[in-house]
DNA sequence: CCATTGCATGAATTAATTTCAATTAATTAG
DNA sequence: CTAATTAATTGAAATTAATTCATGCAATGG
């Protein structure tokens, strides 16, 4: 009675991702607690759960014992789960959604769309948090739920991470620089850079590629929709940098082409910025688990494993 | 993926016990512990788990769910971590255990049994601690597990809970003591006390019962063997304090008669001390759950449910 | 040989759990 | 009807556990 099912989530992950940084990226933890935490198995057995430098990653048979009881019993719970929040009287509840974030609708809309048929009973509404502060609008209790990808340590506000994305450069297809092993901030200073209208500061290839190397694009315009800046771009007006959760479909197209930005690309993390109180209510942690399970899927079109 | 199998073994427990205290009692915890705990399961589904004031205790749809789970669920893991402890590296291991106390056999010697049929390549040994002190050779690594009834905070040793018992006055089946309602302590003012030979400050007789009362009984005897003192105290030559598990078998059988002292009856709690970096071992927390559970047939002649 | 990848480790920090000490609510006894 | 008693709740303090941070180490590939 060591085991804990938290333990076996982590060895899940761990299967699923291949390695121990991938999996502590999936589950929203350094790899360092992962490692903790399987040292902590390893030890109350006295044996280890997977040989550590075998590539593809390769356990033990007390690490399959484990992964199979993982399999047993995981689905068990996440289907109980879901049963249980339709009885329980967490049905009902508000869910007032706010986006600070242009590019959001993609997964967002299809997030709404797949939660509200289990949890019918939640009134959710949507609003662009273009003409207010969504984060007050939080605290004072107008708004239960920002997506942002900037959390500011705030008193009573708790910010969920969701998933990290990638900030890509978008262009037309035969654009020189679609041939390019790594894109520079230099690469950009002859070219008309398309964005959303929001502030230099508020933009990560701003804030993480060009201001670093004191570059500016040669013009930039502006766009709120996405399907225009991607016709924009299609249409040669431009380059522009988009997450890449927008981007899967037209990619697929072969409408535009797409490159990561730098050596290493630039990643950030969407958050849920939710009240503490409300952080540990059924349906809005089912909110959270939605969201992650959409965007998932539509950045792999893989049907996430739970 | 908000529960963990703590939470459903908080509530099995509830289920089995009938209520908060003593299913906080059974997991050697507070109830208060059990209650937030509960409330966080609550909180989490916005609905009750059972209805506070029926007698007997009723879960809720939401609990009923639960508790189906943790049915389907818990027995999964049990023998999943007892065949694992079978393949992992735990199973060698030294189990060199001391007992301060005369009465454990009745429980120790079944559990060793129970125990040595399951791990096979643990080493054990049994020694009573009366000619040496056992919790130093415990630190000094002579010794791997002590089983006594005063734990002392002391570094690097833990104490782990084995169970609850109650010493109960034995005495003749004829004894005027025993038509008593409520046994008092100037009721052994004229008694003849049968003993283990131990010093007076290490039986709870005199430590929570007659020393407060500032009474001595007429007379004391010791016997080393809980059989002899059993015999003595049949045979009309004095009553004596031992722990209710050792009992059973002679009650059961009417060869003498037992007794609570006092309104509420003298508890104390058995311990099994191990050295701090021992206590995450499968192969002793193995045997912890043995003799936990081996105690508790003793007791009641049930089978634990697990 | 040096950079990179993948995991481990100890100390410091943060978060979660548990206990303590009252407190409320319901029930039983007087 | 009121005092005691039983069962559970609660908030704050204390304890324990989990996580991160910052770094280290070993193996691998250019």
């Amino acid at each position: 009675m060591f085991l804990e099912l938290r333990h076996l989530r982590t060895l899940t992950a761990l299967r699923d991702s291949g390695n121990l940084a991938a999996a502590a990226q999936q589950l929203f933890q350094t790899q360092s607690a992962l490692s903790h935490q399987i040292k902590a198995i390893e030890n109350y057995y006295s044996a280890p759960l997977f040989i550590r430098k075998s590539k593809p990653l390769c356990f033990t048979p007390l690490g399959e014992r484990l992964l199979q009881l993982a399999d047993e019993i995981l689905p068990l719970v996440l289907s109980t789960e879901q049963a249980l929040q339709q009885i329980s009287g967490a049905s009902r509840g508000r869910l007032h959604i706010a986006i600070e974030c242009h590019g959001c609708f993609d997964w967002l809309i299809p997030t709404m769309d797949s939660y509200r048929n289990q949890w019918p009973e939640v009134e959710m509404d949507l609003s662009t948090g273009f003409t207010f502060e969504p984060i007050p609008a939080l605290t004072r209790g107008r708004i239960d739920l920002v997506i942002t990808s900037d959390p500011q340590q705030l008193q009573n506000i708790e910010y969920e991470p969701l998933f990290r994305y990638q900030a890509m450069l978008v262009m037309p297809n035969d654009h020189p620089l679609a041939g390019k092993k790594i894109i520079e901030p230099e690469d950009l200073r002859n070219q008309t850079l398309i964005t959303y209208p929001v502030e230099k500061k508020r933009l990560d290839i701003f804030n993480y590629f060009l201001e670093p190397a004191g570059i500016e694009p040669a013009m930039q315009r502006t766009s709120e929709l996405t399907v225009m800046i991607l016709q924009l771009v299609a249409s040669n007006r431009g380059i522009a940098a988009l997450p890449n959760w927008v981007l899967t479909e037209y990619l697929k197209n072969q409408y535009v082409s797409a490159r990561p930005l730098g050596t290493d690309g630039i990643w950030s993390t969407l958050y849920a910025a939710v009240r503490k109180n409300d952080r540990e209510l059924a349906f809005v942690d089912a909110f959270l688990q939605r969201a992650r399970e959409t965007a998932f899927k539509v950045l792999t079109g893989i049907e996430p494993v739970t």
